[in-house]
DNA sequence: ACGGTTATTCTATTTCGCTAGAATAAGAAC
DNA sequence: GTTCTTATTCTAGCGAAATAGAATAACCGT
């Protein structure tokens, strides 16, 4: 037997997703150039793993003249959600909660940061509860 | 070109991991046993993995009379910092900032956590700066 | 000592994910 | 309209990961 085939976007499908949310519908080349910032990559590489997502269903295409449009159908959300989920049952028993707390305690996050999340606790312990 | 192998665990091994972390160093027997609370698997295929989790350095094992005693040799905060550093990178652009206020925005934290978090934030900011 | 149970190693299979060449199609340029 | 560029599809290889059967070893109880 072997794996199943995983419902969350693997990091390639990450990598491609990150363009799509930050610059919206692109082509293949404007996805290319982007990814090609961080590392080199094949032009077919790119629309293998478009084709991919495509059957998975994380993006959406639409046909121009000069080819198909692609843009992302899953939302930073949607992911961020289903990885944290996966974090949260693996690495931390199930707690969120302890997730924040091990940000809070790692150095990653600046005091004026804390200060704004602070602030975003505060908000949403309060109104009209 | 295929993918290089992970730095990090892997699902499977995290689930392991999961194990040892809880339990402590464990035969293989409890090991499975363990795991089978959540789904069924091969004594074989667990065994496999642990050699697989030896050669990466995840475990590691010490020789008694009925077998090896295996134990986790990367630390919860090890693996979760790596995880986290993942999930930042990949779909929070960097911002952990962001991943914790995803958090707090989205359901998974009760009020009571977020009392508790905020007090956190507190002993985190003020003390000898 | 013999048989049962458990642990370990060896071998094998399957699918996934990543990679990209080759082939093809289809505008764009001139 | 022939060539250039870009996009898409087809095909394929490789290593990782997950799974476990078969073989082997080694303890345990009686």
């Amino acid at each position: 037997m072997a794996r199943s085939p995983s419902t969350h976007p693997t990091d390639g499908e990450l990598e491609l997703l990150q363009v799509l949310w930050q610059a919206g519908p692109c082509s293949l080349g404007q996805i290319c150039t982007a990814l090609r910032l961080r590392r080199p990559i094949a032009t077919t590489t790119v629309a293998t793993i478009l084709k991919v997502m495509l059957d998975k269903k994380l993006v959406h295409r639409k046909r121009t003249p000069q080819g198909y449009l692609w843009s992302a159908k899953t939302t930073r959300q949607t992911a961020a959600t289903g990885m944290v989920r996966k974090l949260v049952d693996l690495v931390f028993d199930g707690s969120a909660q302890r997730l924040v707390a091990h940000l809070l305690e790692s150095d990653q996050i600046s005091d004026r940061d804390r200060k704004e999340l602070r602030r975003l606790i505060d908000t949403e312990l309060k109104p009209e509860k």
